[in-house]
DNA sequence: ATCGCTGTTTACTGCGTTGTACACCCCCTA
DNA sequence: TAGGGGGTGTACAACGCAGTAAACAGCGAT
């Protein structure tokens, strides 16, 4: 910058003001420093303006796992609608280990990020109470804690239910799911195990506990494993509600291998509407979320909370979800 | 910092000295300084480390999809491997768009990254041969240019050749191919079809042109379009090679619907081991890099180039490939 | 000619850290 | 006892930028 404003006869904090666009600055004084700053390739040195602003341009998003194509669809949302925002994003892979996540958000990130948007997995509310206040942050994908963070969540419960209600509205009778988590008693997995029972018992169906299976992961190896003990039951269920696409999947694996009509014998549902869920064989009924808006919720929440000097109240929003009819439920 | 010095009754240069692991601070000084750390809560601001030190230990990781599993999993290695020399990686999608990849490399990312790893789609070799130099840059993934730059490469012209050289040993005889891209004459595409064209010929079958079809993207929805079209011919392949497994499963499905038995009527095989690949419908053959290697090798060949002052020659390692043969031909 | 005003530009300073140079202390040896 | 020598700690400056306050130029009005 010292060269830039010798070159274009300035001072230095001319050539600072250029950059930044101050308004009072002349034209011909412009012209010549914006010259300079192309003559001398000059760029300017983001370490030492985060130095002295205190702010470093980079937001974090962290998400459970990378690998599975909702949360890297999500990632590359968050990406353009920060880029948008002249904000960086650092994508950051917990891997759903509780440490990570707590790391992550306690400001051990040491200065490099202005703010986290995180999609919690092992999170639990006491270290969000813990945290709370510390560092902008906004949680991604549930309504699980009372307050004080900003969230930017899905109806997972009615989506589940509307889900459930198309399954039946279609003709079945006995609805199995399968991802229901029994180690927590609030996340994503109750949400929507709850939104499946209100419409089976809505219809007036039975709820039958053994139609409802755990799963230690999300990953197509944990849909098959239970769709297999489904088919193994004595009385099959004639529709599967899988908590999300990977684990869909991986039950449409098993009943291929199975030999068992989707959807003739039993139809196959999912969450999240990830790239390539309308490319199974056969194709995937699921839930879609409008993964743009909740992107670009996100970074509005997250940088009106660094930007704002005084505490601001803890915001909650809600994105748009429907359910995408497919070949897997007959659709 | 000052705070903590001032607590531990020592000056601030030698908190710097405890944080940065100097030799020569006792014991009982690094005690009190820990001690005042840990009560202050204090954490080192990276700025100004960058600030003094010209590095921000920040790289990007540029790809041209996220969305494509095949990179997300690449990303997620590189951000581990990256992890363990505590680099911070940036992911930078580039939707294969020249301008973006060029803009990344020109070092216009503003002294923000000290280096970048890319998998370039759109960079020709001119691009290159402009920013060789410039800042510290590994490439991925093919063996496009000359030199000057360091290269991590897949063998793809010998994997393709492997690859086919199974279909023709179980028995298939035309095998087709889908992903050729005939608006450029150098590209990984254009190697696989060469590793193709010689296993077919070297067992001395007929090449038939209108077997091999290029593709506008490379998405599931570009693999159906392509198989749409072979079935149409007036004789069918019996082999059907994709130049990645997204458009493989977009082929896979092509097939399914126009109800082709595979593999028994057409054998189907596809490039890059994405997770699901093994849970499809039916599951596909395809050929696996070693993307831990991959990236490890990658960061590795970028830190050496930013650790060391003087330019070192470019260099080029070749990682690890293995066909892994699974239902979709027979295996 | 002087004043005050607006618009433009500058000098100075400090953000938090670390490299350099040096001071100090203690112990060992000649 | 004097003179090294290694271990331990400190003062100072500088990294590149932007905030602050103040200086300066040009202009019309007095």
């Amino acid at each position: 910058m010292v060269d830039v404003a010798r070159r274009a006869g300035v001072s230095p904090k001319t050539v600072s003001n250029v950059v930044n666009g101050y308004a009072h600055v002349s034209e011909g004084t412009r012209e010549r420093v914006v010259a300079a700053m192309a003559e001398l390739n000059y760029r300017a040195n983001l370490s030492a303006r985060n130095l002295k602003s205190g702010r470093t341009g980079v937001v974090a998003l962290a998400v459970p796992w990378l690998s599975n194509p909702y949360f890297a669809d999500l990632a590359g949302h968050v990406i353009r609608a920060a880029e948008a925002e002249s904000v960086t994003v650092l994508i950051d892979e917990t891997r759903s280990e509780p440490e990570r996540e707590r790391r992550l958000l306690d400001g051990t990130g040491s200065h490099l990020l202005d703010g986290v948007i995180i999609s919690p997995q092992a999170l639990t509310a006491d270290d969000l109470a813990q945290l709370r206040g510390r560092e902008p942050m906004v949680l991604l994908g549930e309504r699980i804690f009372d307050g004080g963070v900003d969230h930017v969540a899905a109806d997972n419960e009615a989506a589940a239910q509307e889900l459930t209600e198309h399954l039946i509205a279609t003709g079945r009778r006995r609805v199995a799911t399968i991802g229901f988590s029994g180690t927590r008693l609030t996340g994503t997995p109750q949400l929507r195990r709850a939104g499946v029972q209100h419409a089976v018992e809505q219809a007036g169906l039975a709820w039958d506990e053994q139609l409802h299976l755990a799963v230690e992961g999300f990953q197509r190896r944990d849909g098959a494993e239970a769709m297999r003990a489904l088919l193994a039951l004595p009385e099959r269920p004639d529709a599967v509600v899988c908590f999300n696409d990977v684990v869909a999947l991986g039950a449409l694996k098993a009943l291929a291998e199975a030999r068992v009509d989707v959807p003739g014998e039993i139809a196959v549902a999912g969450f999240d509407n990830i790239e390539g869920s309308d490319y199974a064989v056969p194709s995937l009924t699921t839930v879609d979320w409008d993964n743009a808006q909740l992107a670009e919720i996100a970074i509005e929440l997250l940088l009106d909370r660094i930007h704002s000097r005084r505490p601001l109240r803890a915001r909650e929003i809600v994105v748009r979800h429907r359910v995408v009819s497919r070949e897997s439920t007959g659709g």
